[in-house]
DNA sequence: ATCAGCATGTAAGGCGTTACATGATTCA
DNA sequence: TGAATCATGTAACGCCTTACATGCTGAT
């Protein structure tokens, strides 16, 4: 049944452009990849460890300042499994909507109650709408790297998907304040 | 810590509407819900094992011309953790969008491997839309109970959000053609 | 002196997927 | 007769979250 954690993908998707500390790995999956994908230290830690072990990436420990690090860098075979992970193509899109959920349900209780939860849901993206635009903004400054077009067209993914979202919630609001509640 | 098992409440919601068998829930949510919650056997049978116990629904076996069957009525309260639930405000929106994750990597690639990985996405979305569209459709011609206005929103959601979907494919596709693959 | 941030990990527990196991019925 | 669908469950395994545990450094 093969290998099925995506951490280890994302760990050497980061590691294949800079090596990096496991606190470093977590504050990067905290940052952008963070809207589509979610990562912990419970998680991360293990995974370095499996995968030095099974020769993906190498460890050096350094010491900066007196305080111990431990840097993970990318080995050829950890640059295989990337690419190879790459050109697979069936991927796993899973989402878990308790907005969307609760919504479907919403008979059980008040109008009113889906309209709150709408409205929660409302400021939420319009928060994660704003970070994504700052996201945008510096990426479209720093541009150069070829990279940077693939994290840009993943930063306006999120930018146009929340966007529509609070399209959504602007019309569902309405239509649920239409004709009286319940 | 309390319960987390969000499956628990797809099952009250439910049998708040009718009486059902595992399998029917599981026809159910591989429906409409399919589209922002999953669930499986492995996952239903054992939930509607413990809810039994906690008090939340009731059995009653049945043979429908020969067959056993098992189905489930929600109670009293089941009915008020269905409340609850709905009016707590702590929503957890996870989406695990490997698409994007490996566009977000894809400068360890060709630029041809990121837009067929894109084409890939697209093409599942344009079935998804199809068949949210005949949901839609189904809907608003059954229009009637005060229940339909919110399956018809949830639906709605996952339409709009699949049709900036596919405009933002249609869009990072153009922009990774331009100025020749790597 | 204290607090935020740097830094690395482990352990328990929960949840979910997949595969397995079994058997009846209905339709072609 | 065989395949698809109805119908119910269990077991193993994997993965992730949360909480815990520890200690250093730099800034206020």
């Amino acid at each position: 049944m093969a290998r099925e954690r995506k951490i280890d993908m994302v760990i050497l998707g980061l590691l294949n452009h800079e090596d990096l500390t496991g606190y470093d790995i977590k504050k990067r999956i905290d940052g952008a990849i963070g809207f589509f994908w979610k990562g912990s230290f419970g998680n991360i830690y293990p995974a370095l460890k499996d995968m030095e072990s099974g020769g993906m990436i190498t460890k050096s420990d350094t010491s900066v300042g007196g305080r111990e690090k431990t840097s993970y860098h990318i080995t050829q075979s950890g640059r295989k499994a990337l690419k190879d992970w790459l050109k697979e193509e069936q991927v796993s899109n899973e989402l878990k909507y308790e907005t969307i959920l609760k919504l479907f349900f919403g008979g059980a209780e008040s109008r009113d109650t889906s309209i709150h939860n709408i409205e929660v849901f409302e400021e939420q993206i319009q928060k994660d709408l704003k970070l994504l635009k700052t996201y945008s903004e510096i990426l479209k400054k720093a541009s150069g790297e070829e990279d940077h077009i693939y994290y840009l067209l993943s930063v306006s993914f999120g930018i146009e998907t929340y966007e529509a979202y609070l399209k959504w919630c602007a019309k569902a609001k309405k239509k649920l304040k239409q004709r009286g509640g319940k």
